[in-house]
DNA sequence: GTACATTTCAAACACTCGTTTAAATTTGTG
DNA sequence: CACAAATTTAAACGAGTGTTTGAAATGTAC
């Protein structure tokens, strides 16, 4: 029972960094049990198979993240009067950032995972995320909108996915872009720095006159 | 010699729409040449590698792409007071919907090929845009740097980079995106309503304050 | 029309991939 | 200890990859 615990955690571990380094389906499963140190056929014998494999590597995540935010979003919601844009805005990334003290790397490895789920296999990991997480998504709209009462439904749309995509974008190129800004700026960039910046450029897009 | 002009760009447009579609490295050489009617073998004659191919295709946007953006960055430099930074955005991207005139769909599988390049393969396409278009991108910061006179260069470096995410997940998107438009706002956008829109969400994040 | 260079073509090469198999081993239990 | 279930292991499978090869076909120039 043990050696199985082990197995499922050293796979999973070896998995997530890979596919975080190296994106989903360029990373083989020959890469994984080897730097688990465990059987090739163990990945399919207690996952199942490659793409339940990349499903759980997020769901170690998801099943974190996921109802914290929805606690925190409720309970924006639950306030009288419409919350500050940037103060929704953190409120959804101060979460991300708690992931750091339940797994090392947390917050850089998930977003990062995140990112690649947009760019590389788009399909069935959508599926996954909007089935199982797409009520809290929706909690996080209305507060947006609700700190925006001047913009329109569908201005907010557009510039939510614009933000989207920086996010997705700057996470899934998250290591080369600190290996220029360390090139060309001398600055040694870890993940935090990288999201404090990413808020006030967020809040300032997402509220810009019309 | 008009069979061989044929066989090269017929594999050049089924390559790109194949790449935007799907990626560099999930695109095999024999969709491509399945799509193009041509002889597997045709893409390491006439191109040598598949890297060489992607590059191929690139260059063929970049090449119309790159001198106009050139000409317009020293036009702009060339003024004594520096510009508003809507301006310099908006400069930077008129030519690539010019793009659509050349070819079809030009800017949005152009964008899409671009934003492939930063998540697919990282190496040898960045060495390739660097080494051949550096010049021209340091003259768009530089004009950024002017028009935000009060933000460190480490700052713009970032922020230019949340913009790129911004730009090319939304090109990438962009299908998906206007048919929830179409369903949800009772929206009708082109490509050319996007973009403006995007014009003053890019231009408040980016000179948002510190 | 012959000679030469360019281009096309089918076939094979060497390699990697995810998955499956069946035997060997370890583990838990009566 | 003995039996059965769970796990690990090495090997192979079939399919797909980019690239190479050498002969056939096509085009060009004298």
């Amino acid at each position: 029972m043990t050696s199985k615990q082990n197995t499922q955690q050293k796979i999973l571990d070896a998995a997530e960094q890979l596919f975080s380094e190296t994106g989903f389906s360029a990373t083989s499963l020959r890469q994984i049990t080897s730097m688990a140190e465990v059987n090739l056929a163990s990945v399919n014998y207690h996952f199942g198979s490659k793409k339940e494999l990349i499903q759980s590597v997020l769901q170690r995540y998801l099943a974190v993240l996921m109802p914290r935010l929805d606690g925190e979003f409720s309970r924006l919601l639950a306030s009288q009067q419409p919350n500050q844009l940037p103060t929704v805005l953190a409120v959804f990334i101060e979460p991300l950032l708690e992931l750091n003290k339940v797994q090392h790397n947390g917050t850089t490895m998930f977003l990062q995972l995140l990112g690649r789920g947009y760019t590389d296999v788009q399909g069935h990991l959508r599926w996954f995320f909007n089935h199982h997480y797409g009520r809290t998504l929706d909690k996080f709209v209305l507060l947006v909108q609700q700190s925006c009462p001047q913009l329109p439904a569908s201005e907010i749309f557009w510039r939510l996915h614009f933000s989207l995509g920086t996010i997705v974008f700057t996470m899934a190129s998250n290591v080369a872009l600190k290996d220029i800004a360390a090139a060309d700026f001398n600055e040694v960039v870890e993940i935090d720095g990288v999201i404090k910046r990413l808020i006030p450029y967020l809040a300032a897009g997402i509220a810009a006159p019309l």
